[in-house]
DNA sequence: AAGTCGGGGAC
DNA sequence: GTCCCAGACTT
């Protein structure tokens, strides 16, 4: 057994994490789950949002046979939506080639959508206490310090190495457990001592050893990425009303948001009453221009410019991917955090709004 | 190898 | 404001 391995499980005993929600069960689907809504997710952030879905679908079947909106309306804040749909994706290949069985071969697992080597060493270690590797944020962040290895890590020559070192290191025992205690403390380590901003490197078991520490290059390992100023980008969203009701439209399921509704999005620089006579068989009247909000992604900043309207016209177009909704039955569809945001704004101000209606 | 895909926590 | 988080997938 390396050294590394035998001073991380000691530590992890002592000062490890015990007590969260997919620790504790051996459960295969309750793994995954937890680990497809880790991905690039923080702990506390993931917690509500799992504990909800596991009550709506406590196993693969019944996850198999749900509606994608339903799914995708659980998954609705958390971001990165094709989780979601390579989830469901997944429950109904195993439900159809493996009699609802998650798989126990390595192989298979990872052929799985949404599963990719680190995701799933991490299902076979803590679901049948398999030896393997992962390769997270905090994985990387451990091992690179502990190693002195420079780099950004999102490049493939920096991964590559982490890799290797996280196969180095595994631990040579061969209990389950011992292969489930190293990979928790690994993520344990990182997430509580080997943190980002000022380590707790006088309680880390790894001092002795580590290259950062001994060199006094914690604040500069790992490579932070390169900076990049993000791209900046305006769009309008409309909140249509009709009655009571507002407007939402399905998105296409790939692209930004996908399989999500949300509310009408039209460019700056387009007549918004052409549009929506166009679109939308109607005639609209400006009620409101709620103030701009900002929103950013990965790679973009988004300027978002509500612009709250009413028809005037009560030609009633069925239209696929299109549904008029009450706000607070809006409120529990699958919609990204904006319009969640957006939708809150106007139910608040609803009267207001309402009392000003000679704009 | 680089770009795409969210949202929020922590600073 | 910035950087990053139990990464995977597409091009």
């Amino acid at each position: 057994m390396s050294n590394i391995a035998a001073r991380l499980i000691n530590w992890q005993e002592q000062h490890g994490r015990h007590h969260l929600p997919w620790q504790g069960t051996h459960d295969p689907y309750a793994i995954w789950l937890s680990e497809i809504m880790l991905q690039q997710t923080q702990v506390g952030t993931v917690i509500p949002y799992y504990q909800r879905f596991l009550r709506y679908f406590p196993d693969i079947p019944s996850l198999s046979q749900a509606p994608l909106d339903d799914i995708l309306s659980l998954w609705s804040g958390l971001g990165y939506y094709s989780r979601a749909r390579h989830l469901y994706q997944a429950a109904c290949i195993i439900v159809r080639d493996y009699h609802g069985t998650f798989p126990k071969e390595r192989e298979l697992i990872q052929q799985l959508p949404g599963i990719g080597r680190s995701t799933a060493a991490a299902i076979m270690v803590f679901a049948y206490g398999h030896r393997s590797a992962i390769l997270d944020g905090n994985v990387k962040r451990v091992f690179s310090r502990y190693f002195g290895i420079d780099g950004y890590p999102g490049k493939k020559k920096v991964q590559d190495q982490l890799w290797l070192k996280a196969e180095e290191s595994l631990p040579n025992g061969n209990s389950k457990k011992c292969h489930q205690v190293y990979t928790q403390a690994l993520m344990d380590l990182g997430a509580t001592i080997c943190t980002r901003h000022r380590p707790q490197c006088h309680d880390c078991p790894l001092r002795s050893d580590c290259v950062a520490f001994k060199e006094k290059r914690t604040d500069q390992l790992p490579t932070a990425k390169p900076r990049v100023s993000l791209p900046k980008k305006e769009t309008i969203f409309l909140i249509l009303l009709k009655q009571k009701k507002i407007l939402l439209e399905k998105r296409p399921d790939t692209g930004i948001w996908g399989g999500l509704w949300c509310l009408p999005e039209i460019h700056l620089e387009e007549d918004i009453g052409a549009y929506c006579t166009q679109h939308f068989k109607t005639e609209v009247r400006p009620l409101f221009n709620f103030p701009p909000l900002n929103h950013t992604f990965t790679h973009f900043k988004l300027r978002i410019h509500p612009r709250l309207l009413r028809i005037t016209s009560q030609i009633d177009t069925q239209q696929e991917g299109k549904i008029w909704i009450e706000p607070d039955e809006a409120l529990d569809k699958a919609i990204p955090t904006p319009v969640r945001k957006l939708i809150k704004q106007y139910v608040h101000s609803d009267n207001s709004i309402n009392n000003t209606e000679s704009v």
